[in-house]
DNA sequence: ACAACTTCTTAACCTAGATTAAGTGCTTGC
DNA sequence: GCAAGCACTTAATCTAGGTTAAGAAGTTGT
């Protein structure tokens, strides 16, 4: 239950009344693998931790083809940030993968966090920020990188999941079609 | 002067007091367009916010060619996130591409200023709420759009910019080289 | 225990976009 | 005013990665 407030505590340091009033304001949620929690077209109400499985957010676009956008394990934050904070609806699926327990956390509380306990607005800001540098070095390796090399980089920096996830959603995230994936893989495997 | 008082008020209002005390932490810098005001392996110490003129990010990879991060035109901030927040060598250049008056924040003031006004706080957090969705919309578009696509998106959301700055930079942005570009471009005028 | 589905692979063929190279106007500095 | 660079174009050729299709294993539900 306080993988939550451990994973907050490496960037603020929370009272014991602050940890208090902070897990008041959560939930805690049993998913099975395959449920979607969140479907395209939907306002996202929450910003979900993962305390045990996996999640993946993924858009779909008109030919009908998945994006994965993001992986989710213990002690990683997953939402739909456009749809949560301009709540309007959002075009991003969240999927379980693989049975998992989660932390919800509803916009509204989050906002009434900000103000009761500002150390929390500093927290978000700073996962945020991180955030934003991850996206914008996998928007750089997406312009330079060749697919080979953006699989390297996957595997040394997510080395769990590789084996925990089936590989057609690893392709998509790196953006390439499963087919070549494979064959890209049998190449590696050569050398 | 005060261009950067309004950009904030979009957000939060700072009283008279507040808006005294953050001007006296910023420095306002005039650049001659093709400055470099921040070099790859250089520790960026500073939030850019443009008053007038237009900058770039970018990065060199391996071949000698130019990645298009970010593009800052007036009331934009620009930076190079990664070095700021790590304190570490960052990869990024950041040049004038045509002269300029920018506002400097440094990173010590504006964390001091996030102790002394946390209205800031909350408006920086926000402001990276907001490029961290337009990365993530970036990203996906670069995953599932085609080049035509991503650039008819690129008018349609940069119209000012496409009179001002060299094709080539734009196609860098996109994820094109400037020969492809031409072609594209040339293809779509046909219509 | 079997049908239905999903994941992964292989292979032939295809195409968006890259590369190389050459040429045309421009600015821009001296 | 002219040489040296830029910025852009055009065109031929090439290739990383996509598409289509089919089959092999593994998984799931009943």
């Amino acid at each position: 239950m306080d993988r939550i407030l451990q994973n907050i505590s490496r960037i603020v340091a929370l009272t014991p009344q602050e940890q208090e009033l902070f897990l008041s304001k959560i939930e805690t949620r049993d998913y099975k693998a395959k449920t979607l929690i969140l479907n395209a077209g939907e306002i996202c109400q929450y910003s979900y931790f993962v305390n045990s499985g996996i999640l993946r957010s993924f858009n779909i676009n008109d030919n009908i083809v998945e994006h994965v956008l993001a992986f989710a394990c213990h002690g990683w934050w997953i939402s739909d940030m456009y749809s949560l904070l301009s709540q309007k609806p959002g075009n991003l699926f969240i999927e379980v993968l693989e049975d998992a327990e989660v932390v919800l956390l509803s916009k509204e509380n989050q906002e009434q966090l900000y103000l009761e306990i500002p150390k929390l607005e500093r927290f978000f800001r700073i996962l945020t920020e991180n955030s934003l540098v991850a996206h914008q070095e996998r928007l750089m390796d997406n312009l330079s990188l060749s697919a080979e090399d953006r699989f390297e980089k996957f595997c040394s920096k997510y080395p769990t999941l590789i084996q925990k996830v089936p590989q057609k959603h690893i392709a998509s995230y790196i953006g390439v079609t499963p087919e070549f994936f494979s064959k890209m893989k049998a190449r590696l495997l050569k050398k």
